[in-house]
DNA sequence: ATTAATGTTCAGAA
DNA sequence: TTTCTGAACATTAA
């Protein structure tokens, strides 16, 4: 699910194509599903989108922000299942939301596609955006974070630090797949209290969120078996096939070949972990 | 045929 | 203040 990597693609996807162009049409698309949460209503944002220009596309955290010419931020925050594309859906019948650009190039829209409809589109003001994709909101992007600020934000709590690593007011972008394999290349059991971390585990943490994220963005993301998630051009990624321990249950460990992967549930949502390398518990 | 599971965020409760 | 729980939703596997 659309988590920093997958963010990422969907922006380096879309970016060349719709930079520097003026949005010439924004409109619903008629499916029959539920409509998802879009603000101010889509009339308003007609309105105030209508041959402005599209000054820059840009991922927050895990959302999707057009910084436009008159100030004002559109931002796509896809949640579950989200995707924003150039070309053919998976299905017409998600089709959500289409913005049209001027001129006439390879590519003139791009469409939002949402299965569960659990994204958002909100139109802010600048202030608002400020506001609202702010530091009280949002913790410093994921591939941001130093090995000094990862140890100021675990020495703060005794949450367990895969619980830690999914808030997005501590760190933004990682989500529950990339916070699994993250831990595992830390050698980082998931339940540990993030403040019995040593300096040690915290530069391995460091380094890992590094290694993994960026890994992930080179495969372009990670589409699981339900094949929901895809780029810009309706391609799957790869990432999956690279997973060290996710949704991998019982099969052997990348690191120590051994049957250890095992599945706990934390705050509600499913971690994975070699029970051999990652034993600080 | 029902039911559980899926992962992200937010409101509201503990 | 900090941490936890349930709801929102569509689809699939059990």
């Amino acid at each position: 699910m659309p988590e920093l990597p997958e963010v990422e693609t969907m922006v380096r996807g879309i970016r060349s194509h719709v930079e520097g162009r003026k949005i010439v049409h924004f409109g619903k698309c008629r499916c029959r599903c539920r409509p998802m949460a879009i603000r101010p209503a889509v009339s308003r944002i007609q309105r105030r989108v209508k041959g402005i220009e599209v000054l820059a596309v840009k991922r927050v955290a895990k959302r999707i922000v057009f910084s436009l010419s008159s100030g004002d931020c559109l931002v796509f925050e896809p949640r579950m299942t989200g995707l924003i594309l150039l070309d053919d859906p998976p299905d017409r019948s998600h089709l959500r939301f289409e913005m049209r650009f001027s001129g006439r190039r390879e590519f003139n829209s791009v469409w939002i596609w949402d299965r569960r409809g659990l994204g958002t589109l909100t139109l802010f003001t600048a202030r608002e955006a400020e506001q609202k994709l702010g530091p009280t909101n949002l913790g410093p992007d994921a591939l941001l974070m130093t090995t000094a600020q990862w140890g100021e934000c675990c020495f703060r709590t005794a949450r367990p630090i895969k619980v830690l690593l999914l808030d997005q007011k501590v760190v933004g972008g990682i989500g529950n797949l990339y916070a699994s394999e993250i831990l595992h290349v830390a050698t980082i059991h998931p339940a540990v209290p993030a403040n019995t971390l040593n300096p040690r585990q915290i530069k391995l943490l460091s380094e890992a969120v590094q290694l993994v994220l960026k890994e992930a963005i080179k495969y372009e993301g990670s589409t699981l078996g339900d094949g929901t998630y895809r780029n810009a051009l309706n391609q799957s990624g790869r990432y999956q096939n690279v997973h060290r321990v996710y949704k991998r249950e019982g099969e052997p460990c990348p690191t120590c070949g051994a049957r250890s992967i095992c599945r706990i549930v934390q705050a509600q949502r499913s971690t994975f972990y070699c029970a051999n390398c990652q034993q600080n518990g």
